[in-house]
DNA sequence: TAGGCCATCTGGTCCT
DNA sequence: AGGACCAGATGGCCTA
């Protein structure tokens, strides 16, 4: 059902049930018309017209409110959705795996900062993916574990610098071991991000302008650290994320491991203070430096 | 067909 | 009074 009939057949619902409620409360005052007037309760008003219209318009800009309460939030979710650690406009994470995923990936570099590690390898992908459905596991892994040769830089349809920027890889085709054919094995996958600016950032803090043309609008908040080691939370409360076990992540994936052309090896060093500046994890640095400042150059030529 | 995911409506609660 | 937020209910769509 389109969204304009389902909501009129919602209104429609709304109106008759008012009139329900209007006829039973004027029975209600009927019966305390009777010659034993009995008090239950402070009386309820008679549900007039007016009142009837009011109550339903009340309710239509209520609905509307929540329409848009509702449309916010999947905003906010796809704003989240494109920095994660890979992005595919047609087969977009479900919102809670958005967010499983989301704590993971936050988790996992902060696993980096704190190891000085560059963020590859299996144990990267094993943090990533950890509660993570299947599906999404297999998702993950084989968007990190792609070698060059599968990495495609290509004039992408659109026209958002976010999509602009994204490594495009058109039938990318994992297969992992043991594993029936993941579901996401032939479509257009974007990886966006693990983006050598995002790690680079992490390290040089250096930090680019607002992309133009986000269907939806970046996060415009204080840009707080994600990480924050001598912040108020704990990194790892007890060893790892606070794991939903109705998955078992079962880690099938290849040896995963990026290369070089997809992350820069811009070493962390350990010991370097690393929280003096807020780390900008929106897509708005990207543009700038490293593939994505190629991108750019490409795309706007 | 069952199950997962989603959008929407709705009524309750809290706050301004 | 009205808005924001929340959770439950409902029904549609999609996939295994």
């Amino acid at each position: 059902m389109k969204e304009e009939e389902r909501r009129s057949a919602a209104y429609g619902m709304l109106g008759s049930l008012a009139e329900e409620h209007d006829s039973i409360e004027e029975e209600e005052e009927e019966e305390d018309d009777g010659e034993k007037p009995k008090r239950r309760g402070p009386k309820k008003k008679k549900m007039t017209k007016a009142r009837l219209e009011r109550f339903r318009a009340r309710r239509v800009k209520a609905n509307a409110r929540e329409r848009t309460r509702m449309h916010g939030l999947n905003d906010a979710l796809d704003n989240l959705r494109r920095v994660m650690p890979c992005y595919s406009k047609t087969q977009k994470l479900s919102k809670i795996e958005t967010l499983r995923l989301a704590r993971n990936y936050i988790w996992a570099l902060s696993e980096v900062l704190e190891t000085g590690q560059t963020p590859e390898g299996k144990g990267f992908v094993e943090m990533l993916c950890k509660g993570l459905s299947q599906p999404t596991s297999n998702l993950v892994a084989g968007c990190l574990q792609l070698g060059p040769q599968s990495v495609l830089l290509e004039k992408h349809e659109e026209k958002s610098p976010i999509c602009d920027s994204a490594i495009s890889v058109h039938n990318f085709n994992y297969q992992s071991p043991g594993l029936p054919s993941p579901p996401y094995g032939h479509m257009e996958t974007h990886l966006i991000n693990l983006k050598p600016q995002v790690f680079k950032s992490l390290g040089e803090s250096s930090f680019g302008s607002h992309p133009p043309d986000c269907s939806t609008p970046p996060y415009e908040g204080p840009l707080t650290p994600p990480l924050s080691i001598s912040g108020n939370f704990s990194l790892k409360q007890d060893g790892s994320p606070d794991l939903d076990k109705s998955y078992s992540f079962m880690p099938h994936y290849p040896s995963a491991s990026l290369s070089s052309g997809h992350v820069h090896s811009t070493p962390f060093q350990a010991g370097t203070p690393r929280y003096d500046v807020p780390i900008d994890m929106s897509y708005d640095s990207y543009p700038h430096h490293g593939i994505g400042a190629q991108l750019n150059t490409i795309f706007t030529d």
